[in-house]
This record gives C-alpha cells, sequence and structure tokens, in this order.
RNA sequence: GCGCCCGUAGCUCAACAGGAUAGAGCAGUGGAUUUCUAAUCCACUGGUUGGGGGUUCAAGUCCCUCCGGGCGCGCCA
C-alpha cells in the first residue's frame, strides 16, 4: 500500500513544479485547488493559462506533455491526469481516499495540522475595550474571530498568543471615577447634578454598592473601578470560550519605559515637529494623510502616543508580527498606526483587520442601539438569549468584511435552517451511528474500505480530504468564516448519504463496518472543525 | 469634501494569485419515512452580479466613472 504525502495537495503542486522544470526549464509557481465539479477530479490548476504566454509550443501540446509525466509520477495515488479547456485536473484514486480515513482515524488530533506557519510569533490583540462598561456586539464579533484565528493559526504552525489591552488610564478614567462618585452620592442621600462627561449605565450604580459596601478609600477608586469592569469583562468573555494569554492595561504602559523610547526614537529620527504648544508625529512621511499630535498642549500625551508605546512594548516581547482586529469605527486609526511603527523601525509588522458592524434581528426587525444614550445590546444579553455555540458560528458564518445580521430567532431555532445545528446534529448522528452499531456488534474496520464505492461515499471522503486545504486557506487569509463553511457543505453531503443508506446492516457486517470506519472519520474532522471555531460537538441532541 | 467597507436570486449570503455552465441556505411549489434520531432528504422555480465604460484568451473579481447604503475624518479613546 503506497503511503500518502503528508500534505497531499502540496506534493501535487511540487510535482507538477518538478515536471515544467525538467520538461521545459519554466520555473513556477503551481497552485492546486478543489475542482468546481467532481466530474473535473479532485485537484484542478490553472497553470497552462497563466503560463501561456511563456510556452514554448502551443498550450495543447504542452499539456499532453505534462499530463503523461505527471500521471507517471502519480500512478501511486492517482486515477485520472487531464486537461480539459487549459485547466490540469487530477483524480485520486479511491485507494488514497481510503488511506486518507486511515490518517484521520489513526491520528484525529493531527489531522489537518500544517505547517504554513513556520513557527512564526504572532501576538492577536482583540476586543480591547475601555473599561467604563460591559461588552458590545461588535466585540463579541471580534472575540469569535480573534479567539478562533488564535486556534486556527497555532493548528497551521503559527505559534499565535491572544492579548487583550484595557483602557484603564487617562480623562475617560476620570469620567468614569465621577459617574461613580455621583451615585455614591445619591446611594447617600445627596442629589447632585450629573457630570457633564460621565457614562449613564446602571451597571455604575452596582459598583457604587460595592464601594460603600467595601469601604474603598477615594484614592484607591479608580484603580478599583477599572478593575471591577475589567473583570466583568474578561469573565464574560470566558463565558464565550474566549479565554486570554495576556492582559496589558495602559496604566502599565504609561508607567513604563516605552513611551519614552518611542518619544526618543522617534526625535532622533526627526519625524517630530512643534507647533500652537504641542507636539507633532509626521506621519505624513508613511503615507498617512495628516499630521498626528502625540503630546498635547498641556504636556499630556495622546491615545495614539500610548497605543504606539503600547505596541513597542508588545514588539519589544519578540513576537514576528502584531494582528489588531478593530470595530468598523476605527478603520481611519490604521493609517496612522503603521506610520507610526514604520517610523519606530517596524515597518510591515502591524496587521490591523477590521470586524464590520453587526445588526441584531428579532422578530424580523432590526434592534435599534444608540452609544449615545447608552442604549447597546451587551454581549451578557445576547448570550442569555442564544447558546454561546451558536453565536460564536453566527459570527463567524460572514466574512470579516461584511455587515453581519445576526438573527436572533434564528439562532434559537432547533431545525435544519439553523446551520449551527444542522452542523452540530452530523457530530451527535455520527456518533449515534457508532453507538448503534456497537449494539449489534459492529464496529469501524478498516480492512475492507474498497466496499466503499457509492458516489456518495467518494464525495465524503473527498471533501475530508480538502479539511487541511481549509485550515491553511482561513490561516493564511486571516478568515476563520471558512471552518463555518466547510462544515456546512460537509453536512450537507454527510446528511445525504445518511438519508439514501443504511450505515448498518446486520446482514452486512464487512460493509457496516467500512461505512462505520467512514462515519469515524466524519466525526474526527467535524470534531476538530468546530474547536477550530470554539464550538462544542455534542455527543448526543 | 476626503478616506475605508459594502451592493450578487424575493430575503440572508458564497464564489480561494482574474478561470470551467455565478453557487448555498431560507422563503415558495411538489414529493419521500415498515428507519441507524423526520432535529432528515430529494426535485422544481428563482440572476442584465447597482448603471455605464475600459484592460484581458477569460471580469462578480482589476482600472475609470456614476448611483445607492454603512462607518470614519479631535490636542476624544
Amino acid at each position: 500500500m503506497a503511503k500518502i504525502p503528508r500534505n497531499l495537495k502540496h506534493y501535487l503542486e511540487n510535482i507538477v513544479k518538478e515536471t515544467l522544470k525538467t520538461a521545459f526549464n519554466i520555473d513556477t509557481e503551481v497552485i492546486f485547488e478543489e475542482t468546481p465539479k467532481p466530474e473535473f477530479g479532485d485537484y484542478s490548476s490553472n497553470f497552462l493559462f497563466r503560463l501561456k504566454k511563456e510556452l514554448p509550443q502551443p498550450i495543447q501540446t504542452v499539456g499532453d506533455i505534462i499530463t503523461l509525466e505527471v500521471l507517471k509520477k502519480l500512478q501511486h495515488i492517482a486515477d485520472e491526469v487531464s486537461t480539459q479547456t487549459g485547466f490540469l485536473n487530477i483524480k485520486l484514486s479511491n485507494k488514497t481516499l481510503h488511506n486518507i480515513l486511515l490518517e484521520i482515524n489513526n491520528n484525529p488530533d493531527e489531522y489537518g495540522k500544517t505547517n504554513v506557519g513556520n513557527g512564526k510569533y504572532i501576538n492577536l490583540e482583540f476586543v480591547s475595550a475601555n473599561p467604563t462598561g460591559p461588552l458590545n456586539i461588535v466585540s463579541a464579533r471580534a472575540a469569535s474571530i480573534g479567539d478562533s484565528l488564535k486556534r486556527i493559526m497555532n493548528y497551521a504552525g503559527y505559534k499565535a498568543e491572544s492579548e487583550f489591552y484595557s483602557n484603564n488610564a487617562g480623562q475617560q478614567v476620570k469620567h468614569l471615577v465621577d459617574s461613580v462618585k455621583w451615585w455614591i452620592k445619591k446611594l447617600q442621600g445627596i442629589n447632585e447634578v450629573f457630570p457633564p462627561d460621565g457614562y449613564r449605565g446602571e451597571y455604575l450604580k452596582d459598583i457604587a454598592k460595592m464601594v460603600i459596601e467595601k469601604g474603598i478609600e477615594e484614592e484607591k477608586l479608580p484603580k478599583f473601578i477599572t478593575d471591577t469592569i475589567l473583570n466583568e469583562q474578561l469573565e464574560t468573555l470566558k463565558a464565550f470560550d474566549v479565554h486570554y494569554d495576556h492582559v496589558t492595561g495602559e496604566d502599565f504602559i504609561r508607567e513604563s519605559k516605552f513611551p519614552g523610547l518611542v518619544l526618543r526614537v522617534l526625535k532622533d529620527e526627526k519625524f517630530l515637529f512643534f507647533e500652537d504648544g504641542a507636539t507633532f508625529f509626521r506621519s505624513t512621511d508613511f503615507g498617512d494623510t495628516e499630521p498626528r499630535v502625540i503630546i498635547r498642549r498641556d504636556g499630556t500625551g495622546t491615545y495614539f502616543f500610548y497605543d504606539l508605546a503600547y505596541h513597542l512594548y508588545k514588539l519589544h516581547r519578540g513576537y514576528d508580527e502584531l494582528i489588531d482586529i478593530l470595530g468598523p469605527d476605527h478603520h481611519g486609526y490604521i493609517k496612522r498606526m503603521e506610520a507610526g511603527l514604520s517610523a519606530l523601525g517596524y515597518p510591515g509588522k502591524l496587521k490591523i483587520i477590521i470586524a464590520q458592524q453587526v445588526s441584531l434581528l428579532k422578530n424580523g426587525e432590526k434592534i435599534k442601539m444608540s452609544k449615545r444614550r447608552g442604549e447597546y445590546y451587551t454581549l451578557r444579553e445576547l448570550l442569555r438569549e442564544v447558546k454561546k455555540d451558536a453565536a460564536r458560528f453566527f459570527f463567524l458564518m460572514r466574512t470579516r468584511d461584511a455587515h453581519l445580521d445576526f438573527d436572533i430567532d434564528l439562532a434559537k431555532k432547533i431545525g435544519k435552517e439553523n446551520p449551527v445545528y444542522y452542523v452540530q446534529y452530523m457530530h451527535a448522528r455520527s456518533n449515534s451511528l457508532l453507538k448503534h452499531g456497537r449494539e449489534h456488534s459492529i464496529i469501524p474496520k478498516c480492512n475492507n474500505l474498497r466496499l466503499l464505492r457509492l458516489p456518495e461515499e467518494r464525495l465524503l471522503m473527498r471533501r475530508l480530504m480538502y479539511f487541511p486545504d481549509t485550515v491553511e486557506r482561513a490561516a493564511q487569509r486571516m478568515e476563520p468564516h471558512e471552518i463555518p463553511r466547510y462544515l456546512i457543505k460537509l453536512a450537507d453531503i454527510f446528511h445525504n448519504y445518511y438519508q439514501k443508506n443504511r450505515i448498518i446492516d446486520p446482514k452486512k457486517p464487512e460493509l457496516s463496518g467500512a461505512r462505520l470506519y467512514l462515519v469515524l472519520a466524519v466525526k474526527n474532522v467535524v470534531k476538530k472543525a468546530l474547536y477550530l471555531i470554539g464550538v462544542n460537538a455534542p455527543e448526543e441532541m
């Protein structure tokens, strides 16, 4: 039995690349992808089109030669190699697909792992909220994306860590403290005018009560309040299965050497100028639209200034790349931040990605949210309405760039319309089949996999084969939504297969054993895929 | 006014360095179950990819322009 290469897709790519080199002395990158239709085979590449101008002979002639050569080299794993209208298509043998099942079931925790990350050390910062109130829905989306990305990238060979930055310093903290003080007085029967820049919101009343009960001293108020809210935010995220490797406070950054370091480097490199008593950073040297203030006329640093210091701090910790996931209202911030890090000597080290906005739908209507009035839907509230699994899945169903309509009623539904149930049910059904098999003394067996010859079985195995490619794509594009989409496709095929065919038939023990082996592979892959997006794989539903 | 994102079927969305007949789900219509979970499956209907122009063997994808929706443009964070 020929052993299949660890990464089939890359293996095919290398074979063709080598063939091109030896046969035509053309050195080029070859990329295979899933064929749009099974009739075209399993993998296809359009390199012939791309090379058209460089080819020494007509495209079909070259295609024929390559086809022949590649087929020779792939005899042990492929049935057909052909060129059709310029595409090179490869159809793998059933044997190869069977071997993939073996690979999955022999080592479920390794299947799909790739090394595209090459050990690159990544810091993923997401959510990073002000400690002035509960987390909202956009934060929830960023949390889904960020935490899933961390899981996916680590599976793809990166070394990714997650980080939460708390803006627990500056003017806003003062306003926050004033707001709590107002509540304290009110609770003590003293009515005052609410501070003009204060934070509305009943949750501050609870904090005021705690302050009174615990007898917190005045000078310790800022820290007590920001820590309390930060803790609440982190607890909510834990309920969402988001756990951080690092939590950093702005207060810590302000006390550190990094603000001074930023100032010194920018000054030495002559990226600073003074105007109206303030210090400006010439971010325009790096493509920003206007210079940015870093030290105000009154001598205090801007948020941007401390954020630069914070990013410098992260870089000093040794990361190869920083990734920030920000809300849609921050895209104007990207240019200046990138400019800042370039000026500090780290061009290209920061990648900022934007998680677009979220609208919540209930009873077919959008829930109105107004930040100004302090009316917004919190992650806590959402988690009271829908399950964590549904929420995480829904937040990942769209590309990051697209606005997301989150239909709360749909997320609560049980049934096919709700993709998260559809997908989780695939896992529960697999488990149920395995259980049912045991009751009839039929267990998954791999010695007769050639009995798996239905078209549906081939489609299913083929889909399992694409899992490593999916993980790799998700990691490289930083698009976790590849995973939910993959799962939905797999579920379509699986449920269809189940519906049409009897998996367990005590009269056909060999066939049943082979089919259960396939079911087991599905279960293993589904479980892993769900883990990568932080969704549970239930044994029963 | 400038910048970023979006515009694809009635609705919500896919479409992987530009590639094969633009695909799914929901909704609608019609069907399937002596069952291993019907919490399911099958079939049909549904498209000028916002409009126009350009580049290319090939454009939903790239360029220009116009229209529409969202967000941002502080010595706020």
